[in-house]
RNA sequence: GGGCGGGUGGCGGAACUGGCAGACGCGCUGGACUUAGGAUCCAGAGCCGCAAGGCGUGAGGGUUCGAGCCCCUCCCCGCCCACCA
């Protein structure tokens, strides 16, 4: 094949696409005897276009699956489409347009995008949560886990978004905001859907140590959300009544020391126990605490405020009464809403007594140093140490005495050990229409009855009218509310809510594996083959959300025994952000918005993906930059061109290579050490960056190198095969291009997608000469070039003869050589 | 306040376990080829200096023959969490 003389990505690309598409290449499991391997990036939502964004992850996901699947492993990298959810509701009321409609042409165009970008997915196993076949499996699942006590209904506290008009989770919730619209987030009481997490917290945190192929900050960001500390409950009885205040320490060590207890505003026992001398001016306080927001009032910024309830408190290890106050400080929905205040050891205590002129008494000492005086105390000591006038527990540590005191409330019966959470349950419906129907019919004799498994799904009817206020859409559609009950036949309304969108990307990775399947989510003989994936490509916005659920779910579908493990993802890798050209996060706002589809027009998809993966390394943020991605294509047109100028080289027989020397074995090395780097920054860390500088090297060498013998031109033939082989992940189009063209007739039918990757000669990319520094005192004075195998006193007579050398050693005293083999030599003088 | 990342030329970024700092690319300068060059190919370049040489990885100190990398003190930037008892 002759090759075109100029490089035309737009003549090429759509070219290999369809070749790939004929050829079945990317379908999983075409490889039943290799291992296997599950890259999977986060799926789209497609709320409007394909952004840069996902170029990004799409493009750092394909790599490395077509890398794998060259490695010789059957590859599974599906893809599909996250649908439902309030975004799409949103534009929906905004502009009138349905929201399946508008989704559907969004997936149409995003298909396009992602296809023209040449993305090696396996289209086969698309799905799309909007579609009943897909989201009847959440009613399933919400059956099976109601059957086990893991859904449940409750009343409770829940986040309110004014913008949305719905309930949102509590990791949805920013700065009393809403996460995605932005709109003020309001605490209303509601009856809800919720999951059991909370019930997985301990085990969500243990299986956190397994993933070691994690970033650290994704697992320490899951640790502190959920959230785990130890510590002790303690009832503080009330004097002269049969109130107890029940309070929650992780520091009963120091319970001795307790001066005084405080009351979150909106506990409970507030205004009962406040007497009557104080109650005007508990009230007052109360109310104008109610009437400043939270952020406001307990922001780490707010001052600290409280008054005295009147009452006092009995520390049950002591007898002693202390006074209850009332404070900002205490939050009403963390631990019991009341706190012993130990103003010594805590400085938030210790602060509220000095404003407050509350006693201060030490009961711990440092183990070392110099011993804490009361009256000198700046600031309160919050470590660990011996405790002091602590009663029996006097003398023991800190440790020693958390044991012993919280054992001893428990025997005594005014306490115990305790273990606090910060991940909350998961509260999943929703008053909106874009979301998967909840399986649940309300009769008027049997109350919530589960829909029979073998009538879903339930299906989200077309017509409901999208308003955005007020009671659920599906509310007002008679012909989806009644029904008849399950169990007696009777008339009926259904459940009105809808699921959390997060429900439907809990399990999606594991539909791929059978998407067809409308017998059950999926096929638990494929789960052991398949799972757990071994690369998750998104954003480290996920972290605490989307990735913690899943985890979640996972363990649930473990139980239901459909999957093998309990730890869905084995490598979690998480990308950064693709800015504008100004260094700005692109929005419209700012008029830097970048879209993918007119670069790949302009440069063609592998100019694009070059650019993604040669920016940075995956997991930092990148600025799009025209100047950059013109680079990449000039990389690239250099490439064909030094392909075209080296026709002649295409026909040299490989036996040639063995007779390469001089230059010519200069360039094998070369070719050898360029595999092998380029391998290697696709194994572990991910380093597709200097991968591609690698290559880049090896490209200038081939411009470097002029062929003159049968020998040479067998070097340059090998040089240029690799070259394109090691395209093949990046710009995969035009390595399938130059592959072809320096093969001939012998690759027809042949797809480098499918071909193995190249090997590497160790032997060649070990040098047989090394440049070795030389120093005088630890300064760079020359270098000189020797055999690798040369010891230190060829070296050093070789580094000696150096004119700058001999300057900087005449007339000083050698001290001593320091000789690094491969690396340098240094003279040591004075 | 806590946790996790970072700070390297004009810019994006390289640098294995302490061993030639600045690979590769962008931008820049010069040359060649050209009717032309904003194409291409070749060459140059951290900074100061004509040179010899000196100085250089946020600041300051230390360890070492030798530090971008290790230790101490501190500054700045990003992300996440945050009166969590």
């Amino acid at each position: 094949m002759s090759m075109n003389e100029r490089y035309e990505p737009q003549s090429i690309e759509s070219r290999w696409q369809g070749r790939w598409r004929e050829a079945g290449v990317f379908q999983a499991g075409r490889r039943p005897a290799a291992e296997e391997r599950y890259v999977l990036e986060m799926f789209p939502y497609p709320s409007g276009a394909m952004h840069m964004g996902h170029a990004r992850v799409y493009t750092i996901g394909d790599a490395l699956a077509r890398y794998l699947r060259m490695k010789g492993f059957d590859v599974l990298h599906p893809i599909g489409f996250d649908a439902l959810g309030l975004p799409a509701e949103n534009a929906a009321i905004k502009d009138g347009k349905h929201p399946r409609a508008r989704t559907e042409e969004n997936i149409v165009s995003f298909r396009a995008e992602m296809k023209s970008l040449g993305y090696a997915f396996d289209w086969d196993r698309e799905i799309v949560t909007a579609d009943p076949s897909y989201y009847r499996w959440n009613q399933w699942f919400f059956l099976k886990m109601l059957e086990k006590g893991i859904v449940y209904r409750r009343t409770g506290k829940a986040n309110w978004c004014t913008g949305c008009n719905t309930v949102i989770a509590n990791e949805q919730v920013v700065d009393e905001t809403c996460e995605r619209c932005g709109s003020k987030v309001v605490e209303k009481q509601i009856p809800e859907w919720a999951f059991r997490i909370t019930a997985y917290a301990q085990d969500l945190l243990d299986g956190l140590d397994g993933l070691t192929e994690w970033p650290e900050r994704v697992t320490t960001m899951q640790r502190n959300w959920i959230g785990k500390s130890e510590g002790a409950e303690v009832d503080f009885a009330v004097a002269g009544s049969e109130r107890t205040v029940k309070v929650f320490t992780t520091r009963v060590d120091t319970i001795h020391g307790c001066t005084y207890v405080v009351l979150a505003p909106e506990h409970p026992l507030t205004a009962e126990l406040t007497t009557p001398a104080q109650r005007d001016e508990v009230r007052a306080f109360v109310e104008r605490m109610r009437k400043t927001d939270a952020q406001e009032r307990a922001g780490e910024g707010a001052p600290k405020e409280g008054v005295f309830t009147g009452a006092h408190a009995v520390n049950p290890f002591t007898g002693e009464q202390v006074p209850i106050w009332v404070a900002n400080f205490v939050l009403a929905e963390y631990g019991t809403g009341a706190v012993m205040s130990v103003p010594a050891h805590d400085q938030r205590d210790f602060e509220f007594a000095r404003k407050y002129g509350l006693p201060i008494r030490v009961v711990i000492q440092p183990a070392q140093g110099e011993l804490l005086d009361e009256a000198r105390l700046e600031t309160a000591f919050t470590l660990d140490g011996r405790l002091v006038n602590s009663g029996l527990a006097t003398g023991l540590t800190s440790a020693e005495a958390r044991r012993r005191l919280s054992a001893e409330a428990k025997e005594r019966g005014f306490g115990a050990p305790t273990v606090r959470w910060h991940l909350r349950d998961w509260g999943f419906s929703r008053q909106r229409y874009w979301g998967t129907p909840i399986p649940i019919v309300y009769c008027p004799e049997h109350g919530a009855v589960p829909v029979p498994l073998d009538q879903l799904p339930v299906v989200l009817p077309d017509e409901a009218i999208i308003t955005g206020t007020g009671e659920p859409p599906l509310a007002k559609v008679p012909s989806f509310v009644n029904t008849t009950c399950p169990v007696c036949g009777k008339p009926a309304k259904r459940e009105t809510e809808t699921m959390d969108t997060f429900v439907d990307s809990s399990w999606y990775y594991a539909r791929y594996l059978s998407p067809k399947d409308d017998t059950r989510p999926f096929d638990p003989e494929m789960a052991k083959r398949w799972l757990p994936v071994d690369v998750y490509v998104g954003g480290p916005e996920h972290a605490v959300m989307h990735l913690l659920y899943f985890r979640f779910w996972n363990r649930v579908m473990q139980q239901l025994g459909l999957v093998p493990t309990a730890e869905p993802v084995k490598r979690l890798v998480t990308q950064g952000i693709v800015n504008g050209p100004d260094g700005r996060k692109m929005s419209k706002r700012w008029g830097n918005v970048v879209a993918p589809g007119p670069m790949v027009d302009r440069f063609g998809a592998d100019t694009v993906r070059l650019f993604m993966l040669f920016a940075a390394p995956p997991e930092k943020d990148i600025d799009w930059s025209d100047e950059q991605v013109e680079g990449l294509f000039r990389f690239l047109a250099r490439v064909w061109r030094i392909f075209v100028a080296r026709e002649g080289c295409f026909g040299a027989p490989e036996a040639a290579l063995v007779q390469a020397g001089g230059e010519a074995l200069e360039l094998r090395r070369k070719t050898h050490r360029t595999v092998k780097r380029v391998t290697e920054g696709l194994e572990g860390e991910l380093k597709f960056n200097t991968g591609i500088a690698a290559l880049m090297e090896l490209v200038n060498a081939l411009y470097a190198f002029d062929p003159a013998t049968e020998a040479d031109r067998a070097a340059v033939r090998e040089a240029l095969v690799a070259v394109a082989a090691l395209l093949a992940p990046f710009a995969p189009h035009a390595a399938e291009e130059l592959w072809h063209s320096v093969l001939g007739s012998p690759a027809e039918g042949r797809l480098l997608a499918e071909e193995p990757w190249p090997a590497f000669d160790e032997a060649l990319c070990a040098a047989d000469v090394v440049t070795v520094a030389v120093q005088v005192n630890g300064k760079l004075r020359g270098e000189v070039q020797a055999p690798v195998a040369a010891g230190e006193a060829e070296v050093r007579a070789l580094a000696e003869a150096l004119d700058k050398v001999q300057a900087h050693l005449a007339g000083k005293t050698l001290r001593k050589v320091v000789f690094v083999p491969k690396r340098l030599v240094n003279f040591v003088v004075s």
